[in-house]
Parts: C-alpha cells; structure tokens; sequence
DNA sequence: CCGATTGGTTCGCTAGATGAACCAATGGTT
DNA sequence: AACCATTGGTTCATCTAGCGAACCAATCGG
C-alpha cells in the first residue's frame, strides 16, 4: 500500500459535515444562542444551518432548550468527550502525573498542546484554594503567550517564522508582541528548557512551563503551573522550576515507553 | 411564533451529517480502526466512509496514526467533551455531592441520565483503593439493569411499556428479563424510592440508587454508590440507602433552585 | 398598533455528494 | 517466490439530496 504519498484530505472534503462540525464548535464556544446568530456568526444560510441543527440534535450532540429555543451541547458531546479522554494518550498517561505536580505544589497545572496554530489545554488540575488559577480543560489560544511559549519555541523553524509573520494578538500590556524580541525569548527557552511567564495572559498570574518531548526530539506538549503571583517568591522559583522539570521529563518518559510496547 | 406544533427535526436532518457523526460515534466506542472496518460496521459505502473519516479528521475530531492508518479521537473531540461539561447543567452542578457521596462512603459513585433508550453515565467519582467500581463516564447501557431500574420507574407508563415489550438483555443470570417480574420491580421502586441491585449488571457488584427529581416531578437521574458485594453487609445497607437517598434530595433541590434563577 | 426580528417551512434547481469500479501496495499462505 | 485476499486511497459519470431565496406566523419592543 502507498506509504508516504500524502493522502489528500481537503480535497475530499464533504461540504456538510465541514459545516455541522463548524456549528458545533461555535455552540460550544458560545452556547444559549438561537438559530438566528449561529446564522450570523457561521455564516451560512439560514435553511442551511437549521438543517444542521436538527441533525446534530437529533444524534443528541446538542440539545435545545425546551422553550426558548435556544442550543447547547448535548449529552453524546459529553459521551465523545470522555471516550476521547480515554483514547488520547497523553491526556490518559498524564493523569497522574498532573495529579502529582499539583498537589506537590498546591497550584493549577495544565497540560497543553498544539492544535493548529493554537495551544490547547488537554488536560488540568486544580488546588483546593479559595485564590487559584482555573483549568480550562479544553480551552485553545495563541501560542505565543504565557506556557504556549515553549510549545512553539520547539516547533519547525518553518512554523515559527510564519506565526511571527502574522500580527500577533496582545493579552496584556506585557505579552510579548515584537517578532524580534520573541524570537529572543524563543531562542532561550531552547536553550534553557523552560520558561517563566509573567503575566502576560492575564495580570498577577504567573507560570513556570517545560516541555514534553517525544522520542524523536519533537516537543508533544508543555506542562506548566500557574499560580497568582503574590504567591511565588523569587526565592521559591528554583524550586518550582525544577520541579516542573522533573515533572515534564517523567512525562517524556512515560510517553515513550507507552509507544515501543514489550 | 408557533408555540407548540412540533418542530419536524426528522425530517430535516441532512444525510451526510448523520453519517458522519454516526462515524465519529462508531470511533468513539471502537478506536484503532481501519477504514475497511468502519465501512463495515457502519454499513455505508467505502467511498462515503473515506470523504467523511477525511472531513472529520480535517476539523481535528478525530486523527489518523501516522503509518498504521488507523483512526480514534481527536483533540476537538477533547474539548467538545470538556465544553458539553460546562454547558450540562446536571454534570456541572452534580459534580460536588457526587464527589461528598464518594468520600464519604469511599465508593464509585455515578450520576445516570437517560439517553434515548439507554441509561447514560454523565458525571462519576472513583475512591482510592486497589479494589473499586469503574466509573465509566460517558458510558451506556439499556435502562432495565441496574441503576436504569429507578431511571426507568419513572418513565411516562406508555414509554416504559414499549421498552417492556421488547427482548431484554440480560447481562448475568441475574439481571431481570421478565417483563412481569419487571414491572414489579418497578413498582416497588416508585413506591420506596430507591433500588438495590445485586449482581444484575455485573457479579460481585451491588449498587444503590435513588431518582434525582424535577420539580414537575419528573425523574431527571439516578445517582448511585456501587461496590463489590464483599464491602456491603447487611447491617451496613441501611444506612448507606439513606446516604444516597439525602445525596439525591440535595441534588434535585439545587437543581431546582439553578432553574429559577433569583 | 406597527415594524423588525424571531424560529420554522416550502420548493424548484443544480451543485455536489454518491457508489461502483479501479489501483497499487501489503502481508500472510502455501 | 508466486499467489490471492485485503488494505487504504482515487476516479468519474450519474442523479439525488442539499441548497438558498422567499415566505409564514408568532413575538417583542417601543
């Protein structure tokens, strides 16, 4: 069978599905809407996105609320969730180790990774602090701030270049915007294997990241804390730092003995 | 705007969309496999199957191996999961009494909803010991077993009924397939409000459920504690039916409170 | 009371999905 | 090593199934 030719997948695309896919990712992103604004904001035709619906409600991937007819995910978006959480190797083989991360530190961990030109966190822990840093498993946002760093300091130069290309969106006052200056950062956490974020997502938040690297040197994915940043001393970052580090090494390891079974 | 006359959705729903997401149910359930046997199992030509596996790999809801050409989960599928958490009501209010009920009686426990014919597990919580009950989150199963007893009594009588007059599985040789006995059983749950199972869904396994009610008075749930046989004495029984009896009550009164907000 | 907007429905047209047939590559069997 | 069944992937003429414009009745806000 051909190996290495690439398939072409976009070319056998089915326009339908593209579009139902595309509407259940906005209603989960922003869910209560009615048929008239997912209209708006996927821009397809009324009919068009009506049908969808009714199709994705009816396999009970997203339910409408009695009355007001207004959508939502449903219950078998739930269902391919938690099989996925079971398929997804790193979000199963990370479990514990997120586990230990978190309560050795007594702040929030993710995991993320790289989808498309998104960090994507797949998996996350939270201390039982009134003061604490939310998971938001399954949230995406661009790469080039906070623990997404790392993720796209060890990508293909290629890929790098290109997201520096583009305009780059400004969180706070201090995410790093500058190509130039970026490039900088990115170089460094190369050669350091890790890095610390200060607030450059969001204000008095800070996060101490490594990465998750795959046998064949190719980074799989960061693993970071965050934490608010009255809580972080300067003279407790060391410790930390190698405690992120030892956590994502573990990670690696597991991660590749997981793929050469026996 | 029309009020009642129901809304058609049968008949809108678009061929190619249901298609597909029966592929991405038929993954979710069986990952790892090839394109050959998807097209199998799922009865439609090799051709359709290949453009919507490409489609939905596309939108990252599902991803092929690399060289095996073998598909399972994707990270969209991830985060759908993670958002359809958030956006269910039941899953994302439960979350904390489910998680009270397991520690304080140190078993599995798991919240029930019907989905279609089928009892489907929507939230769950697993105790720390090397012997328990798995949670099995996203799973499902026919309602007349089990913890689906008590999701079934209170079913609307016309609908219990249609699933009475069909085969029952019947998954040990203790699981109930008797309509007439069935129907017993299931008065007795209405008129108790709770139900023992022993060894119905699997040997060695006894749960306890009580319904999580609507304020209309409809059954909304089931939540249950289950446990190897060996840990439930006699005496002990009692009083873990009134624990999971109150955990329901409480459930069903934030539920309640959650749908008339102010 | 009115105009704007909502969710839902109809229908004729044709773009686009469809399935049968085909291909090359692979792996187990003899 | 020659075989055959099976795999993942591709093509193309056919015709159906999905399409959007237009429409409807029910609400809502003012």
């Amino acid at each position: 069978m051909r190996a290495s030719p690439p398939k072409e997948i976009e070319k056998y695309r089915v326009d339908a599905v593209d579009a139902a896919l595309g509407v259940l990712q906005l209603i989960a992103e922003a869910p209560d809407l009615g048929l008239s604004e997912i209209t708006r904001r996927s821009g397809q035709s009324k009919a068009r996105v009506y049908r969808l619906l009714c199709s994705l409600e009816a396999s009970n991937f997203i339910s409408s609320t009695a009355e007001k007819r207004t959508y939502r995910l449903g219950l078998a978006a739930l269902a391919i969730g938690n099989a996925a959480e079971r398929q997804i190797d790193i979000a199963r083989i990370a479990g514990p180790i997120i586990a230990k991360l978190g309560s050795s530190t007594g702040e929030t961990v993710q995991l993320r990774v790289r989808d498309g030109r998104n960090s994507l966190c797949v998996a996350g822990w939270e201390p039982e602090r009134a003061v604490k840093v939310l998971a938001g498993i399954g949230g995406s946002r661009p790469m080039h701030a906070g623990s997404g760093v790392v993720l796209l300091a060890f990508q293909d130069e290629a890929f790098r270049e290109t997201l520096l290309s583009e305009p780059l969106k400004a969180f706070t006052e201090r995410t790093c915007v500058d190509p130039d200056r970026l490039r900088q950062v990115l170089a460094n956490v190369r050669s350091q294997g890790f890095y610390v974020s200060h607030g450059e997502v969001s204000p008095d938040l800070i996060s101490i990241s490594a990465p998750v690297m795959g046998p064949d040197g190719k980074i799989i994915a960061t693993i970071h804390i965050g934490a608010p940043t009255g809580r972080v001393s300067e003279s407790l970052l060391p410790t930390l730092v190698e405690t992120v580090r030892s956590a994502a090494r573990e990670l690696s390891a597991l991660l590749a003995a997981s793929r050469n079974p026996g």
